[in-house]
DNA sequence: GCCAACGTTGGC
DNA sequence: GCCAACGTTGGC
């Protein structure tokens, strides 16, 4: 199956591009999701290979700030089953565990964020999910022509 | 910090 | 199954 392109949300001040930069292998668990919608983008669209855009949001500028390698398929998120953890969710059992994760892997760190504003001043990006209105998803998916636009965005002079 | 928009919960 | 109340998200 082809490979496919996403968007995952993070706010910087709970984990950043730089955290995962810095992180071990520089992989991280991507873990706490607690939206179905999202979930199933996850434990039914993500695979090994799959890139996704690493966003930052509820932040000062928020935007796309790099790229991630999905390196793991979608297994069940262990902090849903963690007492002491903030993400732990009662109803998510070892034996039908409600939530979901991947482990992700730091690709790029772009030079300047691709800020929301100019997303959303980009014509071809209209439609794109994380520009609608009242969109509150932290796991989109991005189709490859959005995935090329934003990319183009990020090389072209006239946007720094 | 405000608040619009959305998702979830729970009574009925 | 409806829907009011509540909680959360996330841009501004």
């Amino acid at each position: 199956m082809a490979k496919q392109y996403w968007l995952m949300k993070s706010e910087p001040d709970a984990f950043s591009i730089d955290d995962l930069i810095k992180a071990k292998g520089q992989t991280s668990h991507w873990d706490g999701v607690r939206n179905y919608q999202a979930r199933n983008f996850i434990k039914n669209g993500m695979k090994v290979g799959d890139l996704a855009f690493f966003y930052h949001s509820s932040c000062k500028v928020p935007g796309i700030v790099g790229t991630v390698e999905i390196i793991t398929p979608p297994q069940p998120d262990p902090s849903a089953f963690d007492p002491k953890s903030p993400y732990f969710d009662a109803k998510s059992t070892q034996t039908h565990p409600r939530w979901y994760m991947v482990d992700v892997k730091f690709k790029q760190k772009f030079n300047d964020p691709i800020t929301l504003e100019s997303l959303r001043m980009n014509p071809l990006l209209k439609g794109f999910t994380l520009l609608n209105k009242g969109n509150r998803l932290s796991v989109m998916p991005v189709s490859f022509a959005q995935w090329q636009t934003i990319l183009k965005m990020m090389s072209s002079p006239k946007d720094k």
